[in-house]
DNA sequence: CTGAAAGCGCTAACAT
DNA sequence: ATGTTAGCGCTTTCAG
């Protein structure tokens, strides 16, 4: 029914072997014959049957994208339209293509990951997101399939491929801007507690203070669900102590929609009482408003240097590929001030 | 390397072609002998080669989902990662994997899904826009090729089946809501002008007009880009004509964002001075302050639909697949207001 | 530089 | 109810 390597031969006058040499462009073959063959390509519109090539020299040019399990509120989010944008960019650059997995529980994305894995359906695959004690990091790894994590693995650092921002970093120089503002009591609102960003984050959120001197007050750290709903109750939390915070760090933008909501409500404004600053400065920290102080994570980049390490990998199996950290930047907005005298004084 | 089928078939004592059953489920072998092969596929941990079974049946079990070029701006905009969800939601439950296809520009975007078609690496496209004269939807229709498009199509509406809803009447009833509370200069801002969607809501928001007794005025539709930016200018357009509006029917949520942002930078506050309401009902219209009344169209829904309509193209060739109209609702929030009296004895 | 032929792993007649 | 066998469309030795 389709065009087939042997219509084409046959209308060119040559064996199915030359043309398969043609397509792949080799370089023992006379420019001459390849002209011919390729003018017949375009003539009968042929395009190579790319399952029979994947089955012949198992090879898909493919590459699976495996999202978290809780899609339904992570895909809300902008991160991973992001991420997605810039894996795609590069693997498009590169000819390969993209195969979507994802499932309602971990369980069917481990299901799905084991028969695309087993199943030769992609050459390698990019984890969008890192979990303490993932199994399907610990397949990957046991099975040395090509795969890198967008993220930071929880444990095995040196034997996984990963793509991160330094999130610890961050997290103090956001802090220190805090600091700097004249800000004592500041408050840190992470996603849940066994991610790693938030640990990270924390971590340097924590040691900013340590390191200037300050105590570290356990009621000031909260952690909560990335939804706009965990910011909100994350403030009822703060607030229900007796000391309140005047800065907050929170881990990601529409957490921290959710607590300047909250705050409002409580009749705080942002920034005059309360500063707020936030992490990954997706499109919502521009349009919101006040528009958010947020950490610019490079999303894009991330999911860019994702694909190209993969690829690379698969195209390099003895290659000496190593993790990747992109840059951040801290962009100022309108949700910090600073801490005024009034409170200055009093604490 | 890998086990295969021959692998199973030998060490179960049976030939490969019994294997091959099994794995179909097929009612001519014996449940004994089922149970004996899956126990030995169980062991091995065998998962069939999906590219040798593609090759061999013609069949991938995978769709493709087709982004628009500018995918830039537009993934940027909840709306797709949305749809995607509701897609993946259908697609996993069939058992079919999902294709990405995205480009550059429409060029490249032409190429690749020829070189999909043609190369069988899907069964079926869903496209995810829909385009005056677009010649992605001419090229699959022309080959006879499945595929569903969410959006309406610009021509052929009889032969294309695509999943869309009722934007007309959803317009109407908008603009309807706006008039019941007491307005009457009413502008429209949409997104670019070829697009059907743009068309069809302009179209209902025109005939609510009409039906009412008012006249249409050329000055108050803005066509602009479906940004935030989009937005802003369309506002600096329409207030730049002597006889402002006090109400504007905005044909996406970031692009109202926009132009609440652009009125309040000019001194109008929303609703008080100005009432908005916009479509798509996206998370940001929830988070946005204030928050916005949209007209929530069911995006997931959309994409569910999508691929249950493409599933049941590709495995009921002969079926008779009908396009399918998802229901819409206004959610009101807090950007539409009664026209104050003034302004109303004034006009 | 090109051709002939075997084989990638699976399915589907056709046989029994 | 199960085995035999011939492909699916391509790549890749091996010959020449």
């Amino acid at each position: 029914m389709s065009v087939t390597i042997k219509d084409v031969a046959k209308l060119a006058n040559v064996a199915p072997s030359t043309v398969s040499r043609v397509i792949s462009n080799s370089p023992r073959i006379s420019e001459k014959t390849k002209r011919k063959v390729r003018k017949v390509m375009d003539e009968l519109n042929y395009h190579p049957n790319l399952n029979a090539r994947s089955l012949a020299n198992s090879s898909t040019k493919s590459i699976g994208v495996v999202l978290s399990p809780t899609v339904n509120t992570s895909f809300q989010n902008p991160f991973f339209a992001e991420v997605i944008r810039g894996i795609t960019s590069y693997i498009n650059q590169k000819d390969y293509s993209l195969y979507f997995i994802t499932g309602k529980n971990e369980e069917e994305i481990a299901q799905l990951v084991n028969k695309t894995v087993k199943g030769g359906r992609v050459d390698g695959i990019i984890l969008l997101y890192s979990k303490e004690n993932d199994p399907i990091i610990q397949y990957l790894n046991s099975h040395n399939y090509p795969f890198v994590l967008v993220g930071k693995p929880y444990s095995h650092l040196e034997e996984i491929t990963y793509i991160d921002n330094d999130n610890y970093s961050a997290s103090r120089e956001v802090t220190n801007y805090l600091l700097s503002l004249g800000h004592k009591n500041i408050a840190f609102v992470g996603g849940e507690k066994n991610l790693l960003v938030t640990k990270e984050r924390l971590r340097g959120y924590e040691d900013a203070l340590k390191l200037n001197g300050l105590r570290i007050i356990d009621e000031f750290s909260i952690f909560t669900s990335f939804t706009r709903e965990g910011g909100m109750n994350a403030v009822e939390q703060l607030l229900s102590i007796n000391h309140e915070p005047t800065a907050i760090v929170v881990t990601d933008d529409i957490l921290a929609l959710g607590v300047i909501s909250a705050l409002k409500n409580k009749g705080f404004s942002v920034p005059e009482d309360i500063s707020v600053v936030s992490f990954n400065n997706a499109l919502i920290a521009e349009l919101a408003s006040p528009p958010l102080t947020s950490v610019d994570i490079n999303i894009y980049q991330l999911g860019y240097e994702a694909a190209k390490n993969i690829i690379y990998k698969v195209e390099e199996p003895d290659g000496s590929e190593k993790s990747i950290i992109v840059p951040y930047k801290l962009i100022i907005r309108d949700t910090c001030s600073i801490n005024n005298v009034r409170k200055l004084i009093e604490s």
